[in-house]
DNA sequence: CGGCTGACTCTGG
DNA sequence: TCCAGAGCCAGCC
């Protein structure tokens, strides 16, 4: 399974096995860095988060979601012109703030953050 | 092969 | 409530 991919013989990039997780956060839902470092073996918050900010430099940005993904407040951690962006897209999906910006994980965590 | 960079999270003061 | 430090790794010069 995907525990064994961790090992040098893994052909799979981890920023690859990333974005693959993140593609299947359903629209109307969110995911914390955190949460997808849990799902992927041998990586962490912050890695998620290099895997995002390099996907700009991609065109992946279409094909992955990474508006779905905000930090363990439940914030976007993007600042300026790309937390507006960020916070279109996702009440595009539906998706609420509240007036300090703070998305309700137990009305749109994917996981179901009880 | 060395150095630099980057959208996190948790803990403690 | 705010701030600093540690943990930790793939890409791209």
């Amino acid at each position: 399974m995907f525990a064994d991919q961790r090992n040098k013989n893994n052909p799979t990039p981890m920023y690859q096995r990333i974005y693959a997780i993140v593609r299947q956060i359903p629209a109307g839902k969110v995911a914390t860095y955190g949460q997808i470092a849990r799902i992927v073996p041998g990586c962490d918050a912050r890695m998620v988060g290099y895997a995002m900010a390099a996907l700009r430099d991609t065109n992946e940005d279409e094909a992955v979601p990474w508006q779905r993904v905000i930090n363990s407040q439940g914030k976007i951690s993007l600042t300026g012109e790309g937390y507006a962006l960020q916070r279109q897209l996702l009440e595009q999906e539906g998706i609420l703030f509240s007036e300090k910006g703070v998305v309700d994980f137990n009305e749109f965590g994917w996981l179901g953050m009880d």
